[in-house]
DNA sequence: TACTAAATTGTAATCATTACAATTTAACAC
DNA sequence: GTGTTAAATTGTAATGATTACAATTTAGTA
């Protein structure tokens, strides 16, 4: 079976070819896309796709947990298939969302406040190693 | 001299009451602001005041580093007169953003990557401890 | 194959933020 | 204190991401 219908399956969510194809450009694409950059790329394949759909299907895989959104740019949602924990890195010139493989000793610590906890966020914002280079 | 006087002094900023009253309610009003929050309040007792100026006063504010805006929300930007590095806890019920005062053990290793670090923040979302008392 | 709740689609609305041009003002020199 | 000027403020319009909604289509099931 489809390795992206089984997600579905597995999560009792209606399996549509919409579904599929955010699923498998996310899977396949792990630069942290914004609903945009996802619906402007499918849409040249699948032209009937709406814009409302890729936003719906984003939701609906979000409340699942089988992708995460960030918040780390500030003017828009990202999205990203590894839904662990793990951190990220924003650069103010180039845009890039980078994955930063850090453990964070400090979720453990989080309980003690008790807030119940969904989500944990490391964001990291500057000027990445490339455009470093570039700009000078 | 007044406190915030100083401030917009000490980093060569152009002294103007709107910056004034803005820094005077990030000083008092440590919930985490959005620009909207702070513009209604500050209307009320300065009626020609602009609510770009606000944002305005935000910006320059964030560029000299005397404040930190949050993208914890991810619809729009709250703003921190704390400006040191600290974590925060954002209620997907009450929508409060609340300190988190934990330290980051990994700052040293995030500058083995080579990308120039200028901000960290540390996110977590969940709801909070009124709310689950309230909602049970 | 027929039924139905849910998903998709296109359009319009919303909301935070930014752009811009006209007016006002803070800082500085005299 | 007065005059000068670059910068700040103001109000309005524009932008851009996201959401609301109603009509149409479809996935899952019997
Ligand atoms: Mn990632
Ligand atoms: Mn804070
Ligand atoms: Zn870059
Ligand atoms: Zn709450």
């Amino acid at each position: 079976m489809d390795k992206y219908v089984k997600i579905l399956k597995n999560n009792h969510i209606k399996i549509t070819p919409q579904r599929l194809v955010v699923l498998e450009y996310l899977d396949k694409n792990c630069t942290h896309p914004t609903a945009d950059e996802i619906y402007s790329y499918l849409k040249k394949k699948n032209p009937s796709l709406s814009k409302t759909t890729v936003y719906n299907a984003l939701e609906t895989l979000s409340k699942h947990r089988i992708i995460q959104s960030l918040t780390i740019s500030g003017s828009e949602l990202r999205y990203d298939i590894d839904h662990g924990m793990h951190h990220h890195f924003y650069c103010k010139i180039c845009g890039n969302v980078i994955d930063i493989e850090l453990k964070c000793p400090n979720i453990e610590k989080m309980k003690q406040f008790g807030h119940k906890i969904d989500e944990i966020h490391g964001y990291i914002k500057g000027i990445c190693k490339n455009c470093l280079k570039r700009e000078g």
